[in-house]
DNA sequence: CTAAATATTACAAGAGTTGAAAAAACTACC
DNA sequence: GGTAGTTTTTTCAACTCTTGTAATATTTAG
């Protein structure tokens, strides 16, 4: 906010505060949200028909409210009005989910990517193809309105929001993805943003904590482990990318600076105990990832682990310790409310638990309102895709009014 | 920003943005401000009018722009009109410091405070005597506006910004340093903010940083070490206190997680290899310390390391690489443009680079334009008093309507 | 001394919110 | 069944703020 505001941006912002309310506590009458909100009843007629005539809230019935009276109308969400796509690059797949602001599911795909180590073009090509399937699915429905398009994958994209600055896992560094995939969709006419898929699963988490539980915390950790170990911060409500878009990466911090080395070039990394390899490694499963890959070797693991096997539960103690002192790390850096564990750290939370415990245990002795609170994620392997379209959606809600309105802007019939 | 905005909010927003630019940019004339701000010469001049009726801002002569014309008329910041008064307690003392807005001092005193261990009682009763004082000088002055009071100390500060969750050098533990303080001074017309001593030198060595170089990154992380071990992130210009007031407490990193025991209950913490008592420790200076104090150690280990001792500089280079490992775990974390080192690790930055490039060679070497720049602080031992300062000039620029008309609502005389 | 150039102010118009009054719509009660 | 009461929503005049244009002020070049 740094630049001169005018009336207009008043209206924006008090527009933007009527539809969150809205999309929040479900179907409201206009004195609800005018206490909700605190502003006047007239404003929020005049807010609430400038929402209806762009089509993004609807009146849905009458409601009479305990006594006598004069019945409240309804305001809700209208399903289906904006829709955004989200796609998440993952080694071998491309994952689509098209939804609406309620998160109503319009459309729904996985497809191999068969991307060549080295070059992004071909997977360029791939994610312009299933965007265009994605859009021509919601530009047949009526009135639907295309925010925006967000492409989740792993690496450090920079602040504004195009550029991988380096994927490892596909070979490209300083790629600018959205002009790649662009030049395939020159007719696209929304915006396109490229996100680091582990920071907007920290989103997503987050705002699934902060529909249940009343309170949402000033900042929010997550870590998650699958095919690698990554994690997002959450700050105010908003993702923290940092200055390069490598906040947030937490498989590298260093929990042993005289550790083992880390691909990455570093020593001790938490990549390194928690892992994928590492972790299957110290459970004496070496050998079945090296036939079955690593896929294989982390369902042998969970199955031993649900057996008993000592040899693997001790690696999970082991790798916990590992998470603990990430934690502490996080604790005392950015102090979150809480730490989130995502991926099979949520899954094995049982396992894991003992050690990060152990290597807190000193410091909650000495002040136990000041650790964050560890907890599981919530949701499963949709997070990434399920944050893509929460970015969309926060978009959305901060400025409802590049939404156009349905009279006569838009005479496509 | 959850409240509804009318028109004064929009007011408050642009004449802070005109405040901050004549603030920012020496004497400089509407028309600058105009083409700095975005708005309107109509609207600036109206700003201006507003600011000048406060006090603030005052014409001075006038400056012909080169060519012919009429001459602009320069605005500066009125100096002395807004003050406000700064005290850090440390370890023996308090320091108090008032100034205006534009840094001039107006107060400075330096008082022991021979506080018990245990009880705040008697250290509150020396702050308020000290802020009568300081209030007295300020009062004194014709025109003088008193912002705030500003308490720094160690130890992490609740959000709400007031009570001090637990002050391990002084015995306390959930104390309302605030309360206890005005209870002392009923008639204080000011906000009195309790922060932490390292959040606000981070916060001052960020402005100190941004005021010389152009670009002021989105994040930046501050590590200092004297008597202990602390720091502070600053984000988005704001210092980001986290959850319970403990972010940026980098001295409890753990950067090795089976390293030595910790007074906070967890091991291998980094205030473990660069704290005062270790460092000198690993210098061999532990008799030193022990005849001398801390602070004899530390003159010792200063005269050995410009002397070339090696045992000096080898525990140097041995803490660089424990620091090295905390910037890698701030970097990963919250990737800030800049790492800033501040106290004995700025003044022996020379001793402690060789450590941390040593630990950042390897991730340097994979991506040189992913990690922060490390800096030495350009602040002395006054970087705290300098950055609570810092706190109310920031409360103020951003809110000038708080700053009374110089008419009638202030006919005391 | 005049004309050009630059800086600042004056003024009407447009957009937004607010507060009070009016209208709408339903329930309860006689 | 009609009327009063109650609650919700809309209408309308007033006020504030920014904007764009025009007018005014002030200096230099020629």
């Amino acid at each position: 906010m740094n630049n001169p505001t005018d009336t207009a941006a008043v209206r924006r912002h008090n527009v933007a505060l009527v539809l969150r309310e809205i999309a929040a506590h479900g179907p409201c009458a206009r004195t609800e949200v005018a206490a909700a909100t605190g502003l006047v009843h007239a404003s929020v007629s005049a807010l609430a028909a400038d929402l209806i005539g762009r089509g993004l809230v609807a009146e849905v019935g009458s409601a009479s409210s305990g006594g006598r009276g004069r019945p409240r109308r309804l305001l809700r969400l209208v399903p289906g009005r904006v829709v955004a796509i989200a796609l998440q690059v993952t080694l071998e797949r491309v994952e689509v989910m098209a939804a609406d602001l309620a998160g109503a599911v319009a459309h729904r795909a996985s497809v191999p990517h068969r991307a060549p180590f080295g070059d992004p073009e071909p997977l360029a090509a791939v994610l312009a193809r299933e965007i265009g399937r994605a859009e021509a699915v919601v530009r047949a429905r009526r009135d639907a309105h295309l925010a925006r398009v967000v492409i989740a994958m792993a690496g450090p994209v920079t602040g504004s929001g195009h550029t991988v600055a380096a994927a490892i896992d596909f070979g490209w560094s300083r790629t600018d993805l959205r002009a790649l995939v662009l030049a395939h969709l020159p007719d696209l006419a929304c915006p396109l943003d490229v996100v680091n898929d582990a920071n907007v699963a920290a989103l997503a988490e987050f705002h699934a904590r902060a529909e249940q539980g009343g309170e949402l915390p000033c900042a929010v950790a997550y870590i998650k482990a699958d095919t690698g170990v990554g994690g997002g911060l959450v700050v105010g409500g908003r993702i923290h990318t940092g200055t390069h878009g490598m906040a947030g990466e937490v498989g590298h911090i260093p929990v042993a600076f005289d550790g083992p080395d880390c691909p990455c070039g570093a020593r001790g990394c938490l990549a390194m105990y928690v892992g994928p390899e590492p972790l299957t490694a110290a459970a004496g499963l070496a050998d079945v990832a090296a036939r079955d890959g690593v896929d294989g070797a982390l369902a042998e693991l969970d199955r031993r682990l649900r057996a008993g096997d000592p040899r693997a539960t001790d690696a999970l103690a082991f790798a916990g310790r590992s998470v603990g002192a990430a934690v502490l790390a996080i604790s005392g850096l950015v102090d979150p409310g809480e730490v989130i564990l995502g991926g099979y750290l949520a899954t094995w939370a049982a396992w894991l638990t003992p050690g990060i415990d152990a290597v807190m245990a000193g410091r909650r002795a000495g002040a136990p309102h000041l650790e964050p609170a560890i907890v599981r994620g919530m949701l499963g392997p949709d997070a990434t895709l399920h944050g893509a379209l929460r970015t969309s959606r926060e978009a959305t809600l901060d400025d409802a009014t590049t939404v156009p309105t349905l009279d006569k802007p838009t005479p496509a019939g």
